[in-house]
DNA sequence: AGCGTATCGCTGTATCCGCG
DNA sequence: CGCGGATACAGCGATACGCT
C-alpha cells in the first residue's frame, strides 16, 4: 500500500468539493434491502449467491448503479454480507430471519436500528415528537454526520424504511419500536461478522451515540492519518453538541507538520 | 527467503441527469 | 418534484515486483 503520509491532504474541515458523510446510512429503504434478501433466499436459499444470478432474479444489470445501490443498502441493513472468497454475497442471520414471514416483523425493527444513522436518530427522539419540518430532521442528520447534500435523500429513505420497520405505528410524528420489541430492537449480533460499525462496544452506561463513535477508533500502533484523526473528532464534537448541554461549539483543525 | 513498495482492481459512495 | 439509474470519484485490499 501507499505511503498515506503521500496521500493528498484531505480537507479536515468538511469543506470539500465532495463532502463524504462520517455515519454509515443505506441510498435506498429498508423495502429494497428486503427485495434483495428475498431473491438471494429464493436463488440461493443460505448459500453464497453470486452477483450475475441475484441481477437476473431482480431484473437488473450485474453492472448497474441500482444493483449495486440494492446490495449496498442490503448490507448497510446488515441482511446481507459480502463473500469475497465466494465472489458473491450471503444472507446473514438477520437476513434469513427477515424472508422468513414468522420472524419478518422483528426482523425489520432490527434490520432498522442496524443503520447507525437511524439507530442515532431514533435514540435522539425515541418517545419524543419528531420534528415536523423535514428540514429540522435534515438539519440533524446533518449534523449527526450525513453530508449536507444528501441529507434529503436519507430523509426520504430514513422515513420509509421506518414505516416498514413498523416505527410508525403510533403516528408519523413519533419514532416507537414495535410492540413486543421494545429496547433490545437493536439487537448485538445482527450485524456484520467482523463488528465493524455496528457499535456494540462500550460500557452500559455510555450513551450509544458514543458507543458507535468508539468502535470507530482503530487499535492502538496502526496507522491513522491525522484527516482521520480530524474527522473523527469533528463527529465527536457533533454528537457532544447533540447529547450534552454545552455553551458553544468545538472546531478541529489540522496543523500541516510537513515544515 | 523475507520484507517493503508500487500498482491494479474491486467495492462503496457522492453527484448528476433523465424520466414519470 | 421525487425517484431511480448512470457516472465519477475515493479508499482499501490483494498481488506483483524489486531490493536486501
Amino acid at each position: 500500500m501507499a505511503d498515506p503520509a503521500e496521500k493528498p491532504d484531505l480537507k479536515a474541515d468538511g469543506e470539500g468539493e465532495r463532502e463524504r458523510s462520517t455515519i454509515e446510512f443505506p441510498y435506498m429503504d429498508l423495502g429494497d434491502a428486503i427485495a434483495v434478501s428475498a431473491a438471494i433466499h429464493k436463488t440461493c436459499g443460505s448459500s453464497v449467491c453470486q452477483h450475475d444470478q441475484l441481477a437476473a432474479e431482480l431484473g437488473l444489470s450485474m453492472n448497474s448503479s441500482g444493483f449495486r445501490t440494492r446490495l449496498s443498502t442490503a448490507r448497510t441493513f446488515g441482511l446481507i454480507e459480502t463473500d469475497r472468497a465466494g465472489g458473491g454475497v450471503r444472507l446473514t442471520q438477520l437476513g434469513e430471519m427477515i424472508v422468513d414471514d414468522q420472524r419478518a416483523r422483528e426482523a425489520k425493527a432490527k434490520a432498522f436500528l442496524a443503520v447507525p444513522l437511524y439507530k442515532a436518530v431514533y435514540e435522539l427522539y425515541r418517545g419524543k415528537v419528531l420534528p415536523p419540518a423535514a428540514a429540522a430532521i435534515e438539519r440533524q442528520m446533518a449534523d449527526l454526520g450525513v453530508a449536507q447534500k444528501q441529507t434529503g435523500r436519507a430523509r426520504q429513505a430514513f422515513e420509509r424504511s421506518a414505516q416498514i420497520g413498523g416505527y410508525f405505528e403510533h403516528g408519523k410524528d413519533r419514532l416507537v419500536a414495535p410492540a413486543g420489541l421494545g429496547d433490545n430492537a437493536g439487537g448485538t449480533e445482527n450485524k456484520k461478522p467482523n463488528g465493524g460499525s455496528g457499535g456494540g462496544g462500550g460500557g452500559p452506561h455510555l450513551h450509544l451515540m458514543v458507543q458507535g463513535l468508539l468502535t470507530k477508533l482503530p487499535p492502538p500502533d496502526t496507522d491513522w492519518p491525522v484527516a482521520d484523526q480530524a474527522r473523527w473528532l469533528q463527529t465527536a464534537a457533533s454528537i457532544f453538541g447533540l447529547i450534552y448541554k454545552s455553551d458553544g461549539k468545538i472546531k478541529i483543525e489540522v496543523e500541516d507538520e510537513a515544515h
